[in-house]
DNA sequence: GCTGAAGCTTGCCAGCGTGTCAAGGTCAAG
DNA sequence: CTTGACCTTGACACGCTGGCAAGCTTCAGC
């Protein structure tokens, strides 16, 4: 009755056709039920699941994460203790990334004020990268 | 006389065996000479660029752009302003990066401080997952 | 009913950077 | 000559996403 074509189910839930396929394929999602000619189709509740991988998604959590984190959503015996230890988790995995990016940040952003910035080759950025020393 | 094979480029560039064959097969570097048996020939020069390279990715240029600062670098007639140029888009883009990276862990480590952690189901990490409002 | 457009299907290629594994050739030391 | 370390190529994998192509389906308009 109300269920829909991939493309209906892609704008609502903003998650490409082309990922919800892939999300199958990978098992992140069971293969949806298909119509007479083949098409995949999809209820309320399958939108919805697909509105929480895109949320979870956004949140910079992994398929396998948010495999994880799907099967705690339907599962009412879950304790929340797993899902928060999977949020920390992910918190400690950005923190680190965040720190690794912030000091390239930094070091570039340093080398480049250092740096004339003219029509002359000098260069302190080129400099510090043809550093020959070794590692 | 002093030209080594892949391994030891390896070694004292600190860019894996893989890899150098890797940059070589997009372009990245010019096609090392061969020895009679076809293996990969470094001379001083050569190891020197990998190392820059190397150098180049640790501060978190892509492929493309480190392909620019070689041609910069080797380039006695470049201005520098082109490479600090080059440099500040660099930064800009860890930059929106970071701010990514740290608003997500922000609104997660919210979520995680709001959750109980313990036995019982309720989360509202989960519940902000689910959250089923259009987009 | 026919036609055309829009939507669906699958499958393959692309990026980015790196790792792993396999099957084989080469070289130096014992 | 054998052994082990090194080299070669090629293929496959991860993770996520986009794009294109060839072909089928559906629907609206004439």
């Amino acid at each position: 009755m109300n269920s829909v074509n991939i493309g209906q189910a892609s704008k609502a839930s903003g998650v490409s056709a082309k990922m919800i396929r892939h999300y199958e394929e990978v098992g992140l999602t069971p293969a949806a039920s298909r119509s007479d000619a083949g098409y995949r189709q999809y209820n309320e509740a399958e939108v919805h699941s697909l509105r929480f991988i895109r949320h979870a998604r956004d949140l910079g959590f992994s398929i396998p994460q948010i495999g994880e984190l799907v099967g705690l959503w339907q599962n009412r015996r879950r304790s929340s203790s797993r899902v928060k230890a999977l949020a920390l988790a992910h918190v400690a995995e950005l923190e680190r990334k965040v720190a690794s990016l912030q000091a390239m940040k930094d070091t570039l952003q340093h080398l480049a004020m250092c740096c004339h910035g003219d029509d002359r080759p000098e260069c302190p950025i080129l400099d510090r990268l043809a550093d020959n020393t070794p590692h």
